[in-house]
DNA sequence: TATTGTTATACTCTATAACTATA
DNA sequence: TATAGTTATAGAGTATAACAATA
């Protein structure tokens, strides 16, 4: 693959970001519309696609400094959104779970960015419509195959 | 267009910015890595985008709080990315302009992000990036008839 | 010696109310 | 009276270094 190519193509994924954010997803928009911190629901949606982890398993993903995640989970903890407990084969390690709880609140929170999406296109032709979920499906198949 | 749908559209709309976010775009490590705020490059990039503001129009539409746009300006003036003038119509008015430091400094950026984005999907093969390119340039070019 | 999680602390960012100057 | 921008201030989020417990 050529670089010139390799170069138009990055223009337009960056191109493709900054539309979504601008026309139907606005990152900010969404996060002030939530009751609870942007770093709350980071981390719920982190545990929610990777299962149970550590402390710093989540601070280092996140690029959340470890200090700080003591506090964010005593908040989680304290609204029952997630649990505490000891990693049985290692004592420093304390594992963070969900809560039913937090996997209803993501559920619900899911709903409402659907929503609002279906809103902002539903403005569109059904042609077009149609041509978005063909060219939409496309481009996640085809980011399927990183990492 | 029937409800189902727009839903199933919706539900798409929102696994591809789940996916671009993971896969390519990681917008915290994208603000981890540059030399200044947060809330100064989004007052930059939408000067970029709607050229010169008052500061009211600036925080309504960035969701910042008025009175934040004060120390925000004051520390873009001097670092010589923006200038201040008055509106020659409305002496209230303060309005905002970039300087030539602030496009070079939104030039390199985007430079810089553009490198990141080759690089991650530099592991497609050939036909995957053909691909790519064909439905991303789609899904702009629809997202482009909304607003 | 290295790692996990915590404490302490200072710094930045943010939200709210109250103020001034112009309209 | 309403709007633009500011000041003052308290709260929330963040980064850094230093610490105790465990490996």
């Amino acid at each position: 693959m050529s670089d010139t190519k390799l170069n138009n193509l990055s223009k337009d994924l960056y191109n493709l970001m900054l539309n979504l954010h601008r026309k139907i997803f606005n990152h900010d928009e969404m996060m002030k519309n939530l009751p609870i911190p942007p770093s709350h629901v980071k981390v719920i949606l982190y545990l929610k696609h990777n299962g149970d982890s550590s402390i710093s398993e989540i601070a280092k993903n996140l690029l959340i400094s470890k200090p700080n995640m003591t506090p964010i989970i005593d908040k989680l903890v304290s609204e029952n959104m997630v649990n505490r407990y000891n990693d049985p084969n290692d004592r420093r390690i304390l594992r963070i779970e969900l809560t039913s709880k937090a996997h209803e609140f993501i559920k619900k929170q899911e709903e409402m960015i659907k929503n609002t999406l279906s809103e902002k296109i539903s403005v569109l032709s059904s042609e077009d419509l149609e041509y978005l979920g063909h060219h939409v499906t496309g481009v996640i198949d085809i980011l399927g195959k990183i990492k």
